[in-house]
DNA sequence: TTATTTATCCATCAAACGATTGAATCGCAG
DNA sequence: CTGCGATTCAATCGTTTGATGGATAAATAA
């Protein structure tokens, strides 16, 4: 047996795959509500009914996008992990902010659609980001501020969601906040990680012995 | 001369007042496109074309609630402002956290709106939030980061956003995150602050004299 | 070859949506 | 009371939107 998201990742030429990645990008920049089926079958260069045959629907259609960029980051964040696996937390913490956010530069729409799930509400919607404590948890633990991903303390989840939601704030508003600083858009990925060191680091290593 | 704007927030029983006062959660809560004019018409109580009566269409409507939001915000600013100015930086922060925090959670309508203009597209946009820049320097300056609010460099200004958008996040997402905290209303409140003292506190005075 | 499955588009539907119109109602000055 | 502007609602219009059915062609199997 095998989903359909499955299979579009199986074959990135096909159909199904075309469809799913041009619907990660408008989704994310125009939310649910604000997506209609003909947006993205015009994008991609083909008929609604296409997009129906292959997806079902709008909103089988949108649950793809969200478990497949759940997936794509989960994936990105255990690359993270080895990376920095038994560094000082410092040096974590620095390589973390660089690969992350070079990650989700390129990437916008996962920021981007982590964000609306955050914030917005949808008219009629399940529970589908089940993950997203799991995620948290992994990422305390891989940050050394929890032992295992049980029991990590409130506190400690906290710390992760203000550091997460950090980054993808400023990758997922670079076309509001780029302007405001009058950068080009390596500058501004230059001034976001040099923000992100300034605000984070100190805070979780100012415990520490040098 | 007066606009709809004003002439709503003179008397606040006006029927103009009430559908403001609606609508500002309910495009917090849907946003632009997953806010319909029925939603709004149906919790005042009234009918859609009462709506279009007073305020001449949805756009309109959510134009004026954005101005609005951003009138209040600035509003509780320059009162932050007040109470804070002349103390030492630490304490600044402390205050300013507790009272923003404090101001946002009795108004959470306040931070959906802004993440949504942050981070959302709609169809048709004008650029309806010059006002976040100058906000954003005046910030800026009571934090004491700058000496006036012309020029304030980039660092500076992304150090801002950096911290104003870590608050909207836990107002805006607590839907999201409180369950994930297991905490009840009170303790988020109180988790939040904490966190937000945590992060923040450390970066802005690791260079101050003690 | 023929038959069957797969994939695509055209035409169209029903529901939902934003908006308008015209009549009814209210408050109040003359 | 009368007249009039301000306000509200019921009914409805035109459009958009999500979704479907049927024809058609290409690929695949028999």
């Amino acid at each position: 047996m095998s989903t359909p998201l499955e299979k579009a990742r199986r074959d990135p030429e096909s159909m199904k795959a075309r469809i799913l990645d041009v619907s990660r990008r408008i989704f994310g920049e125009y939310g649910f509500h604000g997506t209609t089926t003909r947006m993205i079958a015009q994008e991609v260069g083909i008929d609604i009914s296409t997009l129906h045959y292959h997806w079902g629907g709008k909103k089988d259609l949108y649950e793809s996008v969200v478990i497949d960029i759940n997936k794509d980051l989960r994936q990105k964040l255990i690359e993270v992990e080895q990376r920095i696996h038994s560094l000082p937390l410092g040096e974590r913490l620095d390589i973390s902010i660089d690969m992350t956010t070079d990650y989700l530069f390129e990437h916008p729409e996962v920021s981007n659609l982590i964000l609306f799930r955050y914030f917005g509400k949808t008219r009629s919607d399940g529970n589908l980001d089940a993950i997203i404590p799991e995620f948290t948890a992994d990422i305390a633990r891989s940050m050394g501020l929890a032992l295992d991903k049980k029991n990590v303390p409130p506190e400690t989840m906290m710390k992760v969601l203000a550091v997460m939601n950090s980054i993808h704030n400023f990758i997922s508003g670079e076309n509001f906040f780029r302007p405001m600083v009058k950068a080009d858009r390596e500058r501004y990925i230059a001034l976001v990680k040099e923000t992100l060191k300034f605000i984070l680091i100190p805070a979780f290593t100012q415990n520490e012995a040098i």
